[in-house]
DNA sequence: TGTACATCAGTGAACGCGCGTTCACTGATGTAC
DNA sequence: TGTACATCAGTGAACGCGCGTTCACTGATGTAC
């Protein structure tokens, strides 16, 4: 082969990983082809050798991304991460100010909803699964467990995207800080004030 | 005059209603100036008599609509709406299924996180007085309620955006309601069970 | 009352540019004989 | 061992198109004299 074996592969991943930074840092409909490509080291051309097109490209990428983050959430949960290491996590502003390597979708859910069919069966079928997963955290009935975790990972996602948008930083903080204290109080797990009664002195260890 | 009085101010407030409708079903960055000037009934030119530039236009956009939105919701406070009314109207399938004419912080957050500061600063400002009228119906000291609004108003928005991108309509339905629950239960208006124990017998009207 | 000029919202063509997609071609390596 | 051909990941120019923005111009009405 003119190339060594796997570089096909590698090459693919590469452009995902590329695509996967740019949509999540610019939006989809900003992000051209031909940048995503030029970043990749390649030219044009070679894109249509890895994908069907651009509706392809963001299927592709929510799969693997989306994958990628439900495998790392169950590491954690094995681990014995708690609801509020993971929601400490995810409403930090370390993620808040690094949209690029972050949740697709606190990034691109509005976007999502204006795709194709199959580009939202993906996207909907792993979220629905995270959901789950957090669930096993969540106090109650199986069933009650599913409801406070569509509730939470909704306010997670919209507590993220209003945190990145607004200007004033102590609102935008806030923001953060308050989704944590009432995801938790949901959860049944600590009271309603932001500082939980009992601070954790040796938390497992999360992998980023 | 070659039109008659407030011709100009009438046209500016056309193209800001179509330009309004476009961005929140299509997004910022997908609607284009011609093809809302064209459903305008007008020509490319006649844009910068009335706009510096499409950023320009993006935040008179979200000034409007987002302070039309905010004195609708003092309307029906005043009214004597409650915070069940208030979220069964926001999480709806109706409000779901018609983006174009509903609330731009669902629609458009993640994209204003992108846009210019004067944007966010725009956004920012109205949307935290929204969340601040919210805080009235809520229970707690003023600190309580205020931190209660943002944790509500971000899974409003959290929810209505994946309600709109999951493709199962029974998993979207699940959120839109798991989160109306969810939010009473913060509030701590009814229990934790979607059918709140105490059925309103008349509701307050609500304008639309 | 009639004419000349000023006003200004809107027209429509043009600017340079990047978009998603196509396609004939390159060139390094593998295989066949 | 040496030559001819097949394979195929990637190249780079080109397609038609729409983008945001600029600008000389139009033409209906108002004002000045």
């Amino acid at each position: 082969m003119r190339y060594e074996k796997g570089h096909k592969e590698t090459t693919r991943q590469h452009v995902l990983d590329v695509a996967a930074r740019q949509f999540r840092e610019n939006g989809v409909a900003a992000a051209g082809l031909a940048g995503i490509m030029s970043e990749a080291g390649l030219t044009n051309g070679a894109f249509y050798g890895h994908f069907e097109s651009k509706e392809d490209l963001v299927r592709e990428v929510l799969l693997d991304v989306l994958t990628r983050r439900k495998q790392r959430l169950r590491v954690n949960l094995e681990a014995g991460a708690s609801l509020e290491t993971i929601l400490r996590d995810y409403l930090s502003e370390r993620h808040r100010d690094h949209a690029g390597s972050g949740c697709p979708s606190a990034a691109l859910v509005a976007e999502i909803a204006r795709h194709a069919k199959t580009t939202r069966e993906t996207f909907s079928e792993i979220v629905t699964s995270i959901i789950a997963m957090m669930a096993e955290r969540i106090s109650g009935t199986p069933r009650e467990r599913l409801r406070k975790a569509n509730a939470i990972y909704a306010m997670m996602v919209g507590a993220l995207q209003l945190a990145r948008a607004i200007s004033d930083r102590n609102q935008s903080h806030a923001i953060l800080e308050d989704a944590i204290t009432a995801a938790l109080q949901l959860a049944g797990e600590t009271s309603g004030e932001s500082r939980p009664k009992i601070k954790p002195t040796a938390k497992p260890g999360m992998k980023r």
